[in-house]
DNA sequence: AGCACGCCGACT
DNA sequence: GTCGGCGTGCTC
């Protein structure tokens, strides 16, 4: 061996030194390239396995992404050793890969999702049990005779248990092992998720369910990837209907993934699935904590568990054996991650599918464009269900003009919905009333001078909280107290609300019904999450007859007792900059309104509009869905935006004490991009300040048909690398994997 | 992710 | 002078 190691000659240099196996570690760290390392004599590595290894001063677990045989240079570290966790199927690396080389991040950032599930296996603590052995103890007490009344057939019983059915502490069973006529004994691990029974129940389906019921089943016999959009209106039994694809799923003892926005992996649908399989599937999302993730980690990994529900962070599970893909409520932005990788669930599932021949169930009552696009043009098979099951009628949805139906001054319920409101609470029956809108008013200003409160870090209007005092920047959080006098003119009392919010909702609902129930329903309540939940509940079992809620109410939850649900605002959304405004609220508002009426009486919608002819309201009233997405299509065609895919948004980041000409550096940076690229239009606002850093959005499309974010990444290679504090990253919005 | 290094403004 | 915050680059 070389006394001089250190060159950089020497590393490739194997004239002296014998050959090794080397193996290149994929670290769960922000690095694209996987790092190499000898392998130490005794020990034996496979692609995909986890192992300890040693990073600068640190030690890190990676993954066994290639091995080799190389030359022993002694400058390459050494493996640890493995770590004690499941190796890495050829599927889940393929996966990994992909969606690194797609979504623009280091491998190793991809990586981490997969390996942050567990931190990892710690050896398990093996339950012990007791069982009925030796003689009677020499003293009987009557603590003993129960717990041994209870033992007599033999069986092995946990001690806490035993515990529990004998009413005795725990001293009483030590006492009896010491005698020696108890026997510890490790108990067999009590399965992570029990089995679902695809035969617990048979559900009866109508005659249009049962048709797409045989679709989905035959899409879950093959053995083969196929992508299938499932579209069907709320009340339809999509749910129903996509449980028969998972039944056959377990029948070929393959696994299932049910994914679904966070939000909506609520006990309502833990229930429908323990109705129709006999057990609840096993959860997967942000609440499921330590010690029970490894486990589910460990049961997916051996193929125990077979069917598992979750949060987009549960498409990076390592499944043994996963036959089935659903993605529930696709159209959810929920399924976008923003932070670290940037990716789109829902597309992430169908390559993952594809990747492990397995189908993948798009579900939806109101399918985005690019799915709606994708079914239509054949690439997906698809399958609609109509019509609402079980005889239940489809809401009536109705405008009311604004313009002729105005409500009073600094009023915003028109006489014709607080009519309807009176007669459907003195039915006995629920309102909501929808608002996006948090806080009291979404603007303020002054009637003397005309000052407008607007966020010192972006654009935007500062909303008023009353119930707080303060003013807000929905967009980046800053916080101010509302004065008394007018910052600008020192007028007392000038200060005057503008438009509506809930709490202003609120306000206007306590006087125009002062004997009625009344809830706001708004995710930025005091309470936090368990108190939401709690009043959802309180709402579901009837106990408020007027409720107002932003745009959580919309998610999957049924409220028996709804009759009428008046939105305030249909037209709020529709004027915002966002190329997908129209289809975001068509999708908002079909959600809320098919919230109406699932119980015993038909419901009604109302839409408060001061724009009734627009396509998304008219859409909505007609209930013509078919003709939304074809004019809403042939309007972005027109308007030159692809209709879906190829459509990318870049995030500049710049530092706050710099704006202006980091700014300008920054966007002179995409000013100039290659053929076929075209950017839409300047950033002119700040969407959002994170962490000191102003954060602009360009949105840019594309005419190629390549996975085109591997093009922007080479132009962005290119271009010239931005000096100071300037970082330009790239966000992909709509996204085609075409 | 950590950690070192180097650049700046601030100040015992 | 040097302390410390922040931005940048490196880790086989």
């Amino acid at each position: 061996m070389r006394a001089d190691s250190r060159s950089p000659e020497s590393l490739f240099d194997d004239a002296e030194t014998p050959s090794t196996v080397i193996v290149d570690v994929l670290i769960p760290l922000a690095l694209d390239i996987a790092y190499s390392y000898k392998v130490p004599t005794g020990l034996t590595l496979a692609v995909g396995d986890v192992v300890h290894v040693p990073l600068a001063a640190r030690e890190t677990i990676g993954v066994v992404w290639e091995t080799r045989t190389g030359a022993a240079t002694s400058n390459l570290k050494a493996v640890i050793g493995k770590a004690d966790a499941p190796s890495l199927r050829p599927h889940l690396r393929e996966f990994v890969d992909w969606v690194a080389r797609y979504t623009l991040a280091p491998r190793g950032l991809v990586l981490r999702m997969v390996l942050r599930a567990p931190e990892i296996e710690r050896n398990e603590r093996i339950a012990m049990g007791v069982r009925l052995v030796g003689a009677p103890p020499q003293r009987m007490t009557p603590a003993r005779q129960r717990v041994l009344a209870i033992l007599d057939d033999g069986l092995l019983r946990s001690k806490r248990d035993l515990c529990d059915k004998a009413g005795v502490s725990a001293a009483v069973i030590d006492g009896l092992i010491d005698e020696g006529t108890l026997v510890p004994e490790p108990m067999p691990k009590a399965p992570v998720a029990p089995l679902p029974d695809p035969d617990f129940t048979k559900t009866i389906f109508s005659e249009a369910q049962s048709q797409a019921v045989d679709a989905l089943i035959h899409a879950a016999q093959q053995n083969t990837s196929s992508i299938l959009l499932l579209e069907g209106v709320t009340g339809s039994g999509k749910t129903e209907v996509y449980f028969e694809a998972v039944a056959e799923t377990l029948r070929s003892g393959r696994q299932s993934l049910i994914l679904m926005p966070e939000i909506a992996l609520t006990g309502q649908f833990l229930d429908r699935f323990e109705k129709r399989f006999g057990v609840r599937p096993a959860e997967w999302h942000s609440g499921i904590s330590g010690r029970r993730r490894e486990k589910i980690f460990a049961a997916l990994a051996s193929g125990e568990a077979k069917v598992i529900a979750g949060a987009r962070s549960a498409l990076f599970l390592p499944y043994a054996n996963l036959g089935l893909i659903i993605v529930d409520e696709e159209h959810e932005t929920a399924y976008k991650q923003e932070d670290g990788v940037n990716y789109h669930a829902r597309d992430m599932a169908v390559v993952r599918g594809r990747l492990e021949n397995a189908p993948v169930i798009l579900a939806s009552a109101t399918p985005s464009i690019e799915s709606r696009v994708n079914a239509k043009a054949r690439r997906y098979l698809y399958v609609k269900l109509p019509e609402r099951h079980g005889g239940r009628a489809m809401p009536v949805i109705a405008t009311i003009d604004m313009r002729e139906d105005a409500p009073a001054k600094t009023k915003f319920l028109s006489p014709r919905l607080v009519g309807e409101i009176k007669e459907t609470i003195a039915r006995g029956e629920q309102a909501l009333l929808y608002l996006n809108r948090r806080g009291y008013a979404p603007l303020t200003l002054c009637r003397h001078c005309g000052h407008r409160f607007q966020c010192p870090n972006c654009t935007t209007w500062l909303v008023e909280h009353r119930f707080r005092r303060a003013l807000m920047c929905h967009h980046c959080g800053h916080v101010e107290r509302r004065p008394e006098t007018c910052p600008s003119c020192s007028t007392e009392d000038s200060l005057a609300a503008c438009g509506p919010g809930v709490e202003r909702l609120q306000e206007e609902v306590a006087e125009q019904f002062s004997e009625a129930r009344a809830l706001v329903l708004s995710s930025d309540m005091p309470g936090g999450i368990e108190r939401l939940r709690r009043e959802i509940e309180a709402v579901a079992s009837g106990e408020f007859s007027i409720v107002i809620g932003t745009q959580l109410i919309a998610k999957g939850h049924h409220f028996p007792y709804l009759s009428l649900v008046g939105v305030v605002d249909a037209d709020l959304g529709l004027t915002s900059g966002d190329p997908r405004a129209a289809e975001r609220t068509f999708q908002m508002l079909g959600q809320v309104t098919g919230r109406a009426g699932r119980g015993h009486t038909a419901g009604r919608a109302l839409l408060q509009s001061y724009d009734p002819e627009h396509p998304v309201i008219r859409a909505l009233v007609s209930g013509d869905a078919e003709r939304f997405y074809r004019e809403e299509i042939a309007q972005r065609e027109a308007a030159g935006l692809p209709p879906f895919g190829r459509l990318a948004s870049l995030i500049i980041s710049a530092n706050e004490r710099l704006p202006a000409e980091s700014h300008a550096r920054a966007l002179k940076r995409v000013a100039d991009p290659p053929a076929g690229v075209t950017v839409l239009g300047p950033a002119e606002a700040p969407i959002a300040v994170i962490r000191g850093r102003h954060r602009f959005r360009i949105l840019v499309k594309t005419e190629r048909s390549v996975p085109f974010q591997i093009y922007l990444k080479e132009w962005l290679a290119r271009a010239p690398k931005p000096t100071g504090n300037v970082r330009v990253e790239v966000d992909i919005d709509p996204q085609s994997f075409y």
